[in-house]
DNA sequence: GTGGACA
DNA sequence: TGTCCACAACGCGGA
DNA sequence: TCCGCG
């Protein structure tokens, strides 16, 4: 069980490919040892399983996948940084059983920090949050394949910084995903707000609605309720707003606004997904889903050029700048 | 994926 | 030493 | 107040 300390600057592979990659997060997994310790700004992380196979199928390892979130970091942190996170674990891989976790488990390094947030019940709850490439290597290392952040910075995790409609096909297709995108679209244009939209890398898709911090959690999941009944209510054979299973008519696209509610997550943008071909939650243009886009055309081994290519289409929703639409105006 | 409780 | 086990918990609305 | 739901 050979461990490895530091990152290695010599070059084993050469090729336009591995330089590239390497300059885009300066930091190396190792490949040909089980586990590592890699130091990271002063940091020691510990990496282990490193060959572990995490999707059979296609041959993608638990290096593999730290080293896209290695080189991804730049694009994800400003998405992440600052809230608590809900980990999902996979430590047998992408067909493995899964837990949820909230705690940061210890041991763990000192320089994780920790989100307390008290729930009603008087429960406080020590998330994590991922502030840089070492806590997010460390999390990853845990077994987390997706990241599911809070909707609201953990100064104020009443406050969240967008409002979402989270589309579900259930038994409808991917197409009328597509159609319903483009009417959720309209109708948030309508309302002068502006959104972006992007695959899960699951089944559907998320439309976000960056706002001026300010609305509580239950504000903005009124306002997602109300415009979802709308859309529903206008759309009864494309859409339903339905809650309960049994009462949802078939073939329709769930417009789930009930993931606004507080201490909910969603998979976050550049998150790898569970899916058997290693899908990418993908930031896409509204031009892209008038074409058509697929759940698949995003994956682990593909979106980083991509990235390379376009930068962050969403990096307006990670920043305050970005963040425009003001609930005041919603008072209507 | 990993530490703690048991046998 | 090996095996088992835990690892989350909010809030809506219908009953 | 309990349950289904995600
Ligand atoms: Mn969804
Ligand atoms: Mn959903």
């Amino acid at each position: 069980m050979a461990t490895r300390r530091g990152v290695h600057p010599a070059v084993h592979h050469s090729g336009l490919r591995e330089a590239r990659r390497r300059a885009a997060s300066a930091v190396t997994i190792p490949r040909n040892v089980d586990n590592a310790v890699l130091e990271i700004a002063g940091r020691e992380v510990k990496l282990t399983n490193l060959r572990k196979v995490f999707w059979a199928d296609l041959g993608v390892t638990k290096a593999d996948l730290l080293q896209y979130y290695a080189d991804v970091t730049p694009v994800l942190l400003p998405h992440v940084r600052d809230r608590a996170m809900v980990m999902r674990r996979y430590p047998n891989g992408a067909t493995g059983e899964a837990f949820f976790m909230k705690r940061a488990p210890s041991p763990r390094p000192d320089w994780i920090e920790i989100c307390e947030i008290e729930h009603d019940s008087g429960n406080v709850i020590g998330f994590p949050i991922v502030q840089d490439v070492a806590s997010l290597l460390w999390l990853v290392n845990l077994g987390c394949i997706d990241l599911n952040q809070w909707y609201a910075r953990c100064d104020d995790v009443d406050r969240p910084d967008y409002l979402h409609f989270d589309l579900d096909p259930g038994t409808a297709t991917f197409t009328q995903v597509l159609e319903t995108a483009l009417i959720v679209h309209e109708a948030l244009r309508g309302l002068g707000m502006p959104d972006y939209v992007k695959t899960t890398g699951s089944k559907g898709l998320h439309v976000y609605v960056p706002i001026v911090r300010g609305p509580t959690q239950k504000d903005v999941w009124t306002a997602a309720k109300t415009i979802a009944l709308q859309l529903a209510r206008a759309h009864p054979r494309l859409m339903t707003a339905e809650y309960k299973v049994a009462r949802r008519p078939a073939s329709r696209v769930l417009l789930d606004y009930n993931q606004n509610a507080w201490g909910r997550t969603l998979a976050s943008v550049y998150s790898v997904r569970p899916h058997p071909r290693a899908c990418v939650s993908t930031p896409v243009t509204w031009d892209e889903v008038t074409r058509g886009v697929a759940i698949e055309d995003f994956r682990i081994d593909n979106v980083r050029e991509r990235i390379t290519r376009l930068g962050d289409l969403w990096a307006p929703v990670a920043h305050d700048r970005g963040r425009r639409f003001d609930f005041a105006r919603l008072a209507s």
